[in-house]
DNA sequence: GTCTATGCAAAACGTTTGCAGATAT
DNA sequence: ATATCTGCAAACGTTTTGCATAGAC
């Protein structure tokens, strides 16, 4: 995919760099981990570059920030809108789509007399390694598993 | 309300005005916010014990703590589960219940085979003063308005 | 009297920003 | 050529923490 230029938008290593390591991700990378992963492959990268970079691709709709309880966003290459199941134990996201929630979108605006453009909801609970781990008192490691 | 008192809950002056100052404001203030209030009352509080306290009043199930996409923590003293509209443009956080929220724990739970224990969906839109505003080319206060 | 909570101050985070020099256009 | 972007480093706001003292029980 290459970025839609609006006026000025330069297209420089660097961009192409942070936005190919969102890309190339499959889940929820925070701004940190994303800094890391790039200095990898362009070390004199700086962590103002990257965070300026992140917000402008999401901007531009390339990539998707997600804000969960924990302080630091997350960048997700999937840029439909979605929603996300947090284990409370390991702490793993996974992407949900959830199309019920569609509908809370019409009783939240006649509750509130807004005009909704956008929602997201987060689901706490326990996936199924640490259910898991619990039953045979063990702590699950935090596995990668994304939902079907 | 008391405080319940688990192992080793202390009932202190500080920890008394601080539930009281959540509980006597009907909207989302931040730590922040809660800290400079319970200052006025109580000058040689420190910044440190309020956060401590807030988090343990959580814990207590007596207050609940809510974190939205700008970074501060947020505190109500509204412990069901509820769910928040935000304004995009005045920032104003606005309650809603939203009871086909419900159905969509289902359906997470059969896509993602966690077992849920607990979700909070974020609206984002304009608030009616904010529409206005939008329509007059004004920029609205941000006004207190409360969903009925 | 003992054990926990407070106040203080420093540090740990994630994030943002001003600026001079480098780079895309 | 020039307007924008990068790298650096410092600053910011929120949150957490170590420690000596004060206070609840």
């Amino acid at each position: 995919m290459v970025a839609e230029k609006s006026a000025s938008y330069r297209n420089t290593t660097q961009r192409a760099i942070i936005l190919a390591e969102v890309e190339s991700y499959d889940g929820h990378l925070t701004a940190g981990e994303i800094f890391e992963r790039v200095r990898r492959q362009y070390p004199t990268i700086a962590y103002g570059t990257v965070y300026r970079t992140l917000h402008l691709l999401a901007e531009h709709g390339l990539i998707q920030e997600l804000t969960f309880a924990d302080q630091a966003s997350r960048f997700d290459k999937r840029v439909e809108r979605h929603d996300h199941v947090h284990c409370t134990d390991c702490g793993i996201i996974v992407d949900v789509d959830v199309p019920v929630a569609l509908m809370a979108r019409h009783v939240a605006e006649e509750q509130s007399e807004f005009t909704i453009t956008s929602h997201h909801t987060v689901f706490n609970g326990l996936c199924r390694t640490c259910q898991g781990a619990r039953n045979t008192g063990l702590r699950a490691a935090s596995i990668s598993v994304r939902a079907g």
